[in-house]
DNA sequence: GACTAAATTTCGGTA
DNA sequence: TACCGAAGTTTAGTC
């Protein structure tokens, strides 16, 4: 990895246009080619960007360029879409490699997955009598994250997030709607749960006749696990 | 902004728990207090980090993590939401700092709305005799991209995208939904138009009797300039 | 401030 | 490999 320090100022052409003034800034060039341009501030996007594949070339400055006090050129472009960022450099601060080799990579503890997998095991949470068919229930359109019965025995398909907004309520829709063509299923009740349900989304569900259900994960999670209990 | 190369481990506690097992990485501070954690490779998100307002807080290793070969111990904490990062480094390889100062920020040429512009440009690329109504036309929850009439006068709502999927389909229903109950449009015609359409919103949105159109933004744009045209 | 929609989204899983 | 959906999404715009 090679970190520049730079004044420079960065022109990217390809998706869209982009410009960026000149201003000192980390210039982050990646074992893979990879090329992000960082200020120092804001959160972990950079100001811009080219990802790999991609190839950087070096060129000197034109007369005009140099007259404008430039020193460097770099020319980055993307193999496969053509993509080009031009970085036009004043000033070289600083400049220093080091060889970080290949990373173990993140183990990550999910979270809406585990919510499905918490909820499953304790579906009655949803009303007593109910009872687990399946997660994942597979449909035409799209796998239904839990498909369940209520204490009639009535299928009760339940659509889960963690942040529960418009979008949600539309996938469940749908989903109800197809389900409810299968004469084996029908009449499918429908249950948008998620640990924090928008206003609008939870309005739009239950014009619906969508149940919504504010989840918590803390309680599920307790109820796994003993020591987490107070008593 | 301050770089460290540094041989470190990586957990984070907050909305998942996540674990980086040692390896050498680059951590960014930035002054704002933000902290990236990258490596070698990858796109431009980090491995791991904490978006501003966060506190830093290094602390020695205790006598167990001593002998684990620990040198230092980070605790970086999210102000607002409690969120903890523990980076545990075992040698710094390289420790740098740099003032880059405030950064103008970047200027961009969009995309989208630049369809949406070029397309009420030239309405006509939806068919004989269209005419642009207006753009951002505005409903009780929110603005159609172009309303436009066909060659008899019928109105058209039209949604525009540069990747078409489900999402637009649904946004797309909802308008036509409720334009189709004021007296003075219906019956409103549904048009998606997008750079790329996914074949699954394609088949919903035929499906709900709405037309699909891939924009060609090239020749869009050639229509406008006559440097692009070919003669 | 809340919410919606876009993003040069990126990333992971699955058919 | 294409496609679909989630993300510690982030970000920008609107109400």
């Amino acid at each position: 990895m090679r970190l520049v320090i730079a004044e420079c100022s960065v022109d990217y052409a390809g998706r869209l246009t982009a410009h960026l003034p000149m201003a000192t800034r980390l210039i982050m060039l990646k074992a893979d080619g990879s090329i992000l341009v960082h200020s120092d501030g804001g959160s972990y996007k950079p100001l811009n960007w080219m990802t790999p594949p991609c190839t950087v070339k070096a060129t000197d400055p034109s007369e005009e360029q140099v007259e404008a006090g430039l020193r460097e050129i770099w020319t980055v472009s993307q193999t496969k879409t053509g993509d080009r960022l031009v970085i036009s450099i004043a000033e070289v601060i600083s400049d220093v490699q080091h060889d970080l080799g290949i990373d173990p990579g993140l183990v990550k503890d999910g979270v809406e997955a585990h919510l499905q997998e918490l909820l499953a095991e304790h579906i009655e949470t949803l009303g007593t009598g109910y009872s687990l068919v399946r997660r994942e229930y597979m449909t035409a359109i799209g796998p239904v994250d839990i498909l369940a019965r209520d204490e009639g025995q009535s299928s009760v398909a339940v659509e889960i997030k963690r942040r529960g907004d418009i979008d949600g309520v539309e996938q469940l829709t749908r989903y109800l709607e197809l389900m409810n063509r299968d004469p084996l299923l029908t009449p499918v009740q429908g249950v948008f749960a998620a640990q924090e349900i928008k206003p609008q989304a939870r309005t739009l569900a239950e014009d619906r006749g969508i149940r919504c259900v504010v989840l918590d994960y803390d309680a599920l999670r307790g109820m796994d696990d003993p020591d987490s209990r107070l008593f």
